[in-house]
DNA sequence: GAGCTTGCTTGATGAGCGTCAATGCAGATC
DNA sequence: GATCTGCATTGACGCTCATCAAGCAAGCTC
């Protein structure tokens, strides 16, 4: 099972003072064109919990990658119903829908304090054309992006409240360990409330779930603190959700 | 509400033997880029109801552009189950989720005898370097699947059966008038059962659901023939769910 | 035309999860 | 330290939808 989520989690380029292309930009680029992504790769900006980096409905200029902090991603239906449509920590990219109509489709919210790059995709667009596999690479984060809506899609549709919360533990726990982080033990930067957005469960549900996963044994739970001590019982549950370990 | 399912319905290109560019590529070219265009794309293959365009795990090439007929997409898991993740009418775009792996990421198959025309992604690729407006029209159309999934994941995650299935049909409707088809009367190419898969409900579910639609006095069913005598009813239902009636 | 298959409808029943409500806990504020 | 506030837990209950099962209609094959 692959690591769909941090778009580049295993290349690392460490160069000058933005710490964003060790995460989330290719690998291959020469000196020169190195050079011209600096150029383009607006300094970072600063976001307190709670507050929204973008939202839906504003215009759509620039994509945002996550340097450090966690943000959610959430479409508002008008009567106020949300769904989380993702949670995105370090590495990863937001605003891919926006760039569609020209308008964000979504809320992007810091669920800490948290530190993004800035993209100006019209910019990022055109030292595609000059850079082959500065191109390439953004069609791979995009496609990257359909996949994972495909596995969530697939949790949504046909997985219970039990496997769709050990499947959400487990990728969590996989995308911390790929950012050299401890995979069974962590700290949820979201609420239950959140979480059941996310999973199409209310938050009692998630509540109640993790309790009963806390009962078997399976993790230990102390209000954020999660602690996975018999990850492969949570993986036995969501066997044969081949795509489920992608979700996030 | 924009018609965010069919790539560019509204623009209509007129040209040469391969009616794809009339549906799903960008205007904006001139004679010379036209000519390249027609290089690459292949002529169009023929496809029984039933058949596999492509399978899950399969290298990943071309992209598809359905000219004719019905397509689904669906990803499953090891033990199964199976999650319809679209339904493709003319003009769209299959295989984006390939591009990241290189590896198709799900089945596309044939709900009706149907004609594709194949965009080997590569060439694709570097055509766009050359022509930007394709480049960008590429990008867009990958947003705009990103869009859809979320407007799903809204749809499964937040609403009940009636309401999930009200969407379903108020967006075939308008997929179909904005391709010229009557809005209001049209034939089902999907089973009760691939209908529940994309809905994430079981098939007596839908068919309970219609029946009591037509109960109601909102929609004509006989089999797969569908009539909506008041889509503002079912419109009704959905209102609020903002998003709802862009997924497809 | 008989008999089979496939897909749909409809009913009865129950499980799973949502809803409502009470309580508990921890950190913030003063 | 006392109170407040937000979030989490837990229980009781009920609704939605899944499940199981029977029957029907349409389209095959022979």
């Amino acid at each position: 099972m692959n690591d769909l989520s941090s778009p580049l989690h295993s290349l690392k380029v460490t160069c000058s003072n933005c710490s964003l292309r060790e995460l989330c930009l290719p690998v291959g680029l020469n000196r020169d064109e190195m050079a011209q992504l600096d150029a383009v790769i607006r300094q970072s900006r600063r976001f307190k919990r709670g507050e929204y980096l973008f939202r839906s409905g504003e215009g759509f200029r620039s994509l945002y990658a996550v340097r450090t902090g966690y943000f959610k991603t959430c479409v508002s239906s008008q009567d106020g119903r949300e769904q989380v449509t993702g949670f995105h920590m370090s590495g990863e990219l937001m605003g891919l829908d926006g760039i569609s109509s020209n308008t964000h489709g979504c809320d992007a919210i810091a669920l800490e304090d948290s530190e993004v790059c800035e993209l100006p995709f019209s910019r990022m667009e055109s030292l595609g054309r000059d850079i082959p596999s500065l191109q390439h690479h953004f069609f791979r984060l995009m496609s990257r992006e359909i996949v994972r809506d495909q596995s969530v899609m697939l949790l949504l549709g046909n997985m219970k409240a039990e496997e769709r919360l050990a499947a959400f533990l487990l990728n969590l726990s996989q995308r911390l360990a790929s950012r050299g982080f401890a995979a069974n033990d962590f700290i949820l930067r979201m609420s239950r409330e959140e979480i059941g957005s996310f999973l199409g469960l209310k938050l009692e549900t998630v509540s109640r779930t993790l309790s009963k996963f806390q009962q078997q044994g399976w993790i230990l739970v102390d209000h954020k603190h999660i602690q996975l001590v018999r990850p492969e019982e949570l993986k036995a549950l969501v066997a044969g959700c081949s795509q489920a370990n992608s979700a996030g």
